[in-house]
DNA sequence: ATATTAATTGTCAAACAGACAATTAATATT
DNA sequence: AATATTAATTGTCTGTTTGACAATTAATAT
């Protein structure tokens, strides 16, 4: 009978794809690796998994040490496992992504972490399988945002609909009507309209809307359709 | 600085959340555990992940192992990893939900495990969180079949309307109405009408269908609206 | 022959999606 | 000061989808 002492252990790691938007396309934050192999080439945020916490506490932990932001938008991907993918020790790592306000992150910059903003679509190599995972979170944040309102954790408290609107085509890769979108957007009913004006990107102006929490947190859970052609 | 050394090694498994369907209700394959602690009670068809592995593999593995069954409908769900889940020593698992046509199963019954169907409504309490376990495959499972049309991997190769009009009843607790359901399914155009019928449901009885596999390999990945009231 | 039962096809109004047009509120220009 | 310009916002309309509900059909049982 198998027992427990005769079975191999590995290391445990997580990493995180942190994704922000500028205002005009999706970035990812990367770090200068500060540990052999391959240090000093750029990797995502990750860790080993200590013995006292869970992977989403591991995670959690890593962020907070490296953008000091606290309580992020966190979400398992999925364990990268196979056998040789670093090539020391066997590690396995559990995949994050975070979804987080560059503007924030600017703000708490952290001088003991070499990090910077990279464009989605144009950001170096990584180590070891970091590309697949990059890949791989940027599949399922797609098919998240398709369905739940979870875009909104990249940009701040007040926003306008364009802003919005960018975003969800940046991610989605793809135009979507500016007329159907918003009228989409505002039946969701999560948006709340403010008096003021951001009157930095027309002359006209675009009015700034917050999330309604209450509804956000009701429909975080719920199916909702934010893409158009999304065939349900 | 960090080096792999000093990080602590951990046992790393996975469980699988084995479902079925009798044509009338939702089941899970569960095992008599066969090693301590624990030993002898229900638990989920699980092993640990060995050197040469990835995850995947050794969740194919255990199935292939405890139920004959090869290239089973598999898909990885989360991690689960709090750190003293495991009485003996901290172990990390995967969680995976399988889905298998029950009668496949049946038909290759391996003596060397004791394993048992029980209904998802009606099982022994489980060792460890493997009762969570089964709660977040549960959910999953609801999530992912709502949108993809993944159910019919519980069926046998010829099945009738009625038979997935139940399946799906049962894997949303609800019930849909008859002539919606069947004017939904076949309008996806997954279905391929056989000439031949089941009559040992009804008098009048009902077609056999099988899958179009074609069309069911290009719309795994696509969006369909498989649940009536789902807001999208 | 008729009743019964479950499968199947049909109907329809309301809601929604998505293509596209018009209006509005500001600033910039003449 | 009137007009052009620009982006935001509101509006229109048609085809499709949804889901509530009814009628028909193909068999067996009485």
């Amino acid at each position: 009978m198998i027992e427990y002492s005769r079975q191999p252990h590995y290391l445990v790691a997580v990493d995180c794809i942190v994704f922000g938007f500028d205002g005009e396309h999706l970035k990812i934050l990367l770090v200068k690796r500060g540990l052999e192999p391959e240090i000093n080439k750029w990797s995502l945020m990750g860790g080993f998994v200590g013995a006292e916490e869970s992977p989403d506490d591991a995670a959690n932990r890593v962020l907070k040490k490296m953008t000091g932001l606290e309580g992020v938008y966190l979400e398992q991907m999925q364990i990268y496992g196979e056998p040789n993918r670093d090539p020391i020790e066997r590690t396995l790592s559990v995949g994050y992504f975070a979804l987080i306000d560059i503007h924030k992150y600017e703000a708490q910059l952290n001088d003991d972490y070499e990090a910077e903003w990279f464009l989605i679509n144009d950001r170096p190599k990584l180590i070891f399988d970091h590309n697949q995972m990059v890949a791989d979170a940027r599949k399922k944040l797609r098919y998240k945002a398709a369905l739940h309102p979870i875009l909104f954790e990249m940009l701040p408290k007040k926003f306008t609909i364009p802003q919005l609107h960018i975003l969800f085509e940046e991610v989605n890769d793809t135009k979507i009507d500016t007329r159907n979108f918003s009228r989409k957007i505002t039946s969701t009913g999560l948006l709340i309209k403010l008096a003021e004006k951001d009157r930095t990107g027309s002359k006209k102006g675009a009015f700034y809307f917050k999330l309604d929490k209450k509804k956000y947190a009701a429909n975080a859970q719920a199916f909702l359709n934010l893409m158009p052609n999304l065939k349900v």
